[in-house]
DNA sequence: CTTATGTATTGATGTGGATCAAATGGCGCG
DNA sequence: CGCGCCATTTGATCCACATCAATACATAAG
């Protein structure tokens, strides 16, 4: 008993002293660490990202129709945001990794307007809205940042729109893969072997296909060398060659 | 000549007036005319909104790759958002009317995202973005609509995600025409007729579909009741039954 | 270990909307 | 007014992807 109090305690002074570095070694940077700030400014900053919170592998951080009251920072995991019809059916609109912010769609209603699901284990910081809009009167800079990040939201939705509007089966697939590769690399990850943390009926909803067609793409992809994959894990072989089918609109 | 210098004198004084009315009588009450301000703070406001500006049918408000330096709300006329390929193919990625705004796509990264190309002479107010930016800092309210009209933008956006992905085309032309309705009816006109701006393919861009597609799926409405079209006349005949297409999804 | 359940692959067949094609109708412009 | 161009409509055919179906595999639970 004297050693599981001692572990308690250890535990316990382990959690408040990565509290304390948390924002330093966080990679959310857009947000929490916006460049050229002053100390007191700095100081300010860490009342903003005060509460982390533990999201367990498919629970939900936040559900449609909640009331929003903050963004999330994401610190570590995966998820997708979904929205569900009157009729059940749902649809994948997103997914988020490791230093990106989640959540902002609530701000115009006041209420979530999707379901934001964990695919693994996860971790985020909650960013509280009023307090965020609060500082950013203060510090033009996080002002400027926040408009940044909710400005390349539309544009990201702008992007899967072409997808989905004017791109066939193949196209969006390499499109996934490639974005996918991206945003890993843009976070100091690996941009050409990486696990695939959803389902292939979780792309085919993003991608607006059907799970049986992903499969195939992938099939194809590997059969054509551009590829390996092996359940979720993918590794890039030939990343012009996806760029290509990606740039090869029918003309 | 005199008469011609006459008439020229009368305009000016008539756009001076205009001008000073303007943000009473415009319907752009979103950003414009935030409720619950004070004098001093609505006097601050005339002068985030200075700069008019028409645009004639087919000329473009602003390119992609321009710098961005300003929204726009539109205080007359009707836009389409486009965005251009590398290999020239382009897709329409949103239509704007009167009382709406424009161009936060360009916020994020510096340059717009996208044209704004004018279906019909229309006018705008040029808002300087570092101005507004500025004014929220001292206007609370004013911060919170920005933020919601942002957030609008992002929902929109998933509701386009979701018709793309999900529905089929006479689904997807249900939704397009109770969306048009629904907008109209907002800012004051008639939801049950209206113009189209906006040409068969311009719509079938939009949606995902081709133009023959859209051209049938309008006929097809019209031989069930559910509207009248007659070249860009639209009414309406029917809006239950168009809701009812819109919300038949496949189960 | 065995079973159950969800996930993925692969093949066969069907269909919604694209594509190809032709005719008609508006509308700006000389 | 009449010409030419563009938008629209409508029909015929095609094909990419959905759908249906069967099997294999992986992971979790008992």
């Amino acid at each position: 008993m004297a050693r599981a109090e001692l572990l308690r305690q250890q535990s316990t002074h382990l959690v408040l002293a990565e509290l304390k570095a948390a924002c330093a070694n966080c990679n959310v940077r857009e947000i929490c660490q916006p460049a050229g700030l002053t100390q007191p400014e700095l100081d300010q900053l860490d009342t903003l990202v005060n509460i982390r919170k533990k999201v367990k592998r498919g629970d939900a951080l936040y559900r449609a129709g909640e009331a929003f009251d903050a963004v999330f920072a994401v610190r570590s995991g995966f998820f997708k945001s979904r929205v569900t019809y009157e009729d059940g059916r749902d649809q994948v609109t997103g997914f988020s990794m490791a230093g990106e912010i989640l959540g902002m769609d609530g701000i115009g209603q006041g209420t979530h307007h999707c379901d934001a699901v964990a695919l693994e284990d996860s971790e985020v910081c909650s960013i509280p809205y009023a307090r965020l809009e609060e500082l950013s009167r203060e510090i033009s800079s996080l002002q400027r940042h926040f408009h940044q990040i909710m400005s390349r939201e539309i544009v990201r939705e702008s992007g899967v729109m072409m997808l989905l509007g004017g791109m066939r089966a193949e196209e969006r697939i390499a499109a996934f893969l490639l974005n996918m590769s991206q945003r890993l690399s843009a976070r100091g990850y690996s941009p050409i072997e990486f696990h695939l943390r959803m389902t292939r009926e979780e792309i085919g909803s993003y991608l607006g296909l059907k799970l049986e067609t992903v499969s195939r793409a992938f099939s194809k992809f590997h059969k054509d060398g551009l590829i390996e994959i092996e359940q979720k894990f993918v590794r890039i072989k030939n990343i012009d060659g996806l760029k290509k089918i990606y740039a090869h609109h029918v003309n």
